[in-house]
This record gives structure tokens, sequence and C-alpha cells, in this order.
DNA sequence: GTAATTTTCCATCATATGATGGAAACAATC
DNA sequence: GATTGTTTCCATCATATGATGGAAAATTAC
């Protein structure tokens, strides 16, 4: 239902994947996402639609506004998923429902590797835009929190469990980003890397969740 | 002693800090850091220093130069300091070296923040460099399991323990670069900001390797 | 002090890029 | 089928950038 409404919000010729908006912001995705912002030129992006320049100009307007769309269409994505995460966590333990965040963020972002670029190069940029992103990964967090169970509501997020779920959330990014990176150094042909990255995050997010034992004082469970 | 052989590895005009080669150094590592390769002009640079663009020209030759100079000299710093982490380690039991990775780690890129930034810049950068970069971290990696008693030594790493090592480097880096992005969101005030990554990685790391109730494929204590 | 060497700067080039104006092609309306 | 509106492309502009040649300045060598 709310990812109806979600959808809703796009332009209506957004809607149609077929239209040369659309097909422009399918390009500029996966440009953008492969070589950033400005390693990408609206070239670049025309020829791979297979159009003049001035034909992107004339639907997007400059480029930095063709890159704010594609921003926005990820983050409307990146909700869904949430919002998923959510629905599938009711009612079941937090060790578990860690289990389900990693596999269903894994499975998103593998199937979509522009978008986690897209994030970790808006961690860089300096310009305006971020100020449209940050908002939303600060939403996402406070979801993310409030679905482990780590916070009632989403406006009493304490700084740690934010901070904690910022790290979660950072680790799948990377091993998403750096795979073509990773992925050599630690001798994994491709089909295993999935499952290398998701028993690893499980390894390191689990215990620190669903433990008590930490270094200082308490003892008991 | 492994740091004197290292530093001597330095051609001689860069061993003087005074020296314009140095000086230009100093500040292509500051801008790359800030803005990237891409987003760091040659006349950025120049200009910082003080300098006309032909003389950086003319003691680096091309702009590529200068980058894997760039790079070349964190690459030594992070060895300097994994050097130290190994030697503050020895003899130390498991949860209290993570302890120390991770204070050390965290104080020499806090105060070095363009570090993690070239670090992470390179994950995305198809151009030759990486060759040089990956070969370089995936020593580190091998180090530090070893340092952290997950390896026998260097040639016998595995998979998992290299990738649990890789998921805590990433971590420490994200939490660098995306310090102003994350901060203002956490709402920590920016003295307290160390305190809250270093508390939050040592709540996540230590429990995923200290405990022994995963079930994870290989038992240790 | 002068000659040789090194370093620095000015002027300039070639190219890439974001962007636009205007003509042509296409579609829609009546 | 003519008129109007929309979309696409070609040609072009202004600017930024990496890079270089050569003159001037500074340094060193003798």
């Amino acid at each position: 239902m709310e990812v109806l409404v979600l959808a809703s919000r796009l332009e209506k010729a957004l809607r149609d994947p077929h239209s040369m908006k659309a097909r422009i912001l399918v390009a500029a995705r996966r440009l953008f996402g492969e070589n950033g912002f400005s390693d990408t030129t609206t070239r670049m992006i025309a020829g791979d639609v297979g159009i003049d320049v001035s034909t992107l100009h004339y639907h997007w307007g400059e480029k930095q506004d063709l890159y704010e769309g594609v921003i926005g269409a990820v983050n409307e994505e990146i909700l869904e998923r949430f919002l998923e995460v959510e629905r599938r966590c009711r009612g079941v333990d937090l060790g578990r429902r860690l289990e389900i965040a990693i596999d269903v963020m894994c499975d998103y972002l593998f199937d979509h590797p522009e978008v986690s670029n897209l994030i970790l190069f808006g961690y860089f940029r300096k310009a305006d835009h971020t100020a449209v992103l940050d908002v939303n990964i600060a939403t996402y967090i406070s979801n993310i929190a409030v679905a482990m169970g780590l916070a009632p509501d989403q406006k009493d997020v304490t700084v740690q469990a934010k901070a904690r779920i910022l790290a979660v959330w950072n680790s799948v990014l990377n091993f998403i980003s750096g795979q073509t990176f990773f992925r050599p150094m630690l001798d994994v042909a491709p089909e295993d890397y999935v499952a290398v990255v998701k028993e690893t995050l499980k390894f390191i997010l689990v215990p620190a969740f669903t433990t008590e034992t930490v270094a200082p004082p308490t003892s008991a469970h």
C-alpha cells in the first residue's frame, strides 16, 4: 500500500519506462553509479541511450537535476525495501530479525550494485543534493532501529542505536561497492561472494546485538 | 626499524618537507582527499601551494603520477600503523587486541581524515592505480589477521578471517569519511564523535570475535 | 664574477564538457 | 491537409582543464 503511494509520486513521464525521460534516467542511474557524478558526462549518458546530448537536456534540464532524479528514484526504492524488512520482522526474535534485514538488503543491493555506489558517492559529495539524501538516510536508520526493536518509535532512537545501525548499513554497502576490489583479494568465486558477505555480516553483527557479555560490567542473561 | 626502512624508500626531494616537490605532495594529498581525483584540478593544488601549475608539472609530471605519489605515501603511513598495532598486541588477549586495533586506527584516521577518503575513493576508481593499492590492502588485511591471532601466519589466512577483518576495516573508514554526513544525523557534538565511533565499533566487533555462541566454521578461544 | 644548471612563471594549445539556439522531423489537433 | 505543438538533432559557444614551450629568474658551480 505504502509502496503504491510512493510509486504514484513519480511524474507521469517516468511512469512509462519506454518514455525518453525514463530511458535517460535508467542510463544515468547505471553510469552515475559506475563512475560517480564528475566522471559521468551527459554525452556518455546520451550516447548510451542513443540520442543527442541536447535531447537529454531538453528532458532533464541541467546535469545536476538529472542526478537528483536518480537519487530520488533510488531513495524510493530503498524505502520500499526497508518497509519490506519491517513487515517481515514483525513478531520475530532479534537474532532472526537481523538475519532477515541482512538477507533482504544484500539481495537487493547485489541486484542493484549501482545503488550502494550512489549512496557511498553521496558521502563524499559536497554539493547541496546531500541535503536531500541524508534526510532520507536518517529516516532509514530510525526505521530500521525501530524494526529491530532497538527503540520504541522513531522519535526515541538513542545515539548508540543509530550509530550501530549505521555501522551495519555501511558494512553492507561496502561489501557491495567494493566487490570488484575485495573479491580478488579474498580469492572467492563470483557466485560464492554473496554467501561469504552474508556469512561475514551475520558473524559480526548477530552476536553484538544478541549477547549481553560485552566488556564492561553487565554479566547475567 | 621497519619504519626506517620504509622512510628511506622515499626519494631525496620528498625527505625534505620544505622542498617544492614535498609541499606539492602535501597540498595534493589534502585536496585529493577532500574532492577525489576528478574534482581536484592541478590548478587547485598549485594555487594552494602558491605556485604556477607548470611548476607542479615540472616536479611531478602528469596528474596521475602525483596522485600515485599521494597513494604511495599514504600506504607507507598505514603500514606503519599496522606495525604499531602488531607491536602493541603481542601477548595480549583477543578482546583487548581488538580494542587496541580500533583505538590506534581511529586515532590515526581521525587525525588524517583524508586517508580514509583516499582509500574509499580507491574502491570506486577504475584506473590502473588500484592495482598498486589493493595489493597493499591485501597485505594489511593479512597482517592484521595474524596480529589478531586469527591465523598462524600471513600465508594461512582463511577467506572468513580476511572477510571479517575487511568488514572491521571498512567500518572504521566509513565512520571517518562519513563524519560530516553522519555526525549531524546522530546529533553528536564534534568532540564526542570519536568516542561514539569507538564505542560503536567495540560494541559490534568485540562480541563477534570473543564469543563462541554463533557456530562459525572455525572455533577459537 | 661569470657560466651553467635548475627552477619558476607566462602565454598558449588542444581537448572535453555543459549548455543552448534554431532548424528539421514528428505528432497531434481540427 | 493545414496548423499547431512537441521532440530530436546539428552546429556552436563559453569555459575549464591537462599539458607544454620558452623566456625569465634564481641557484649553483667554477
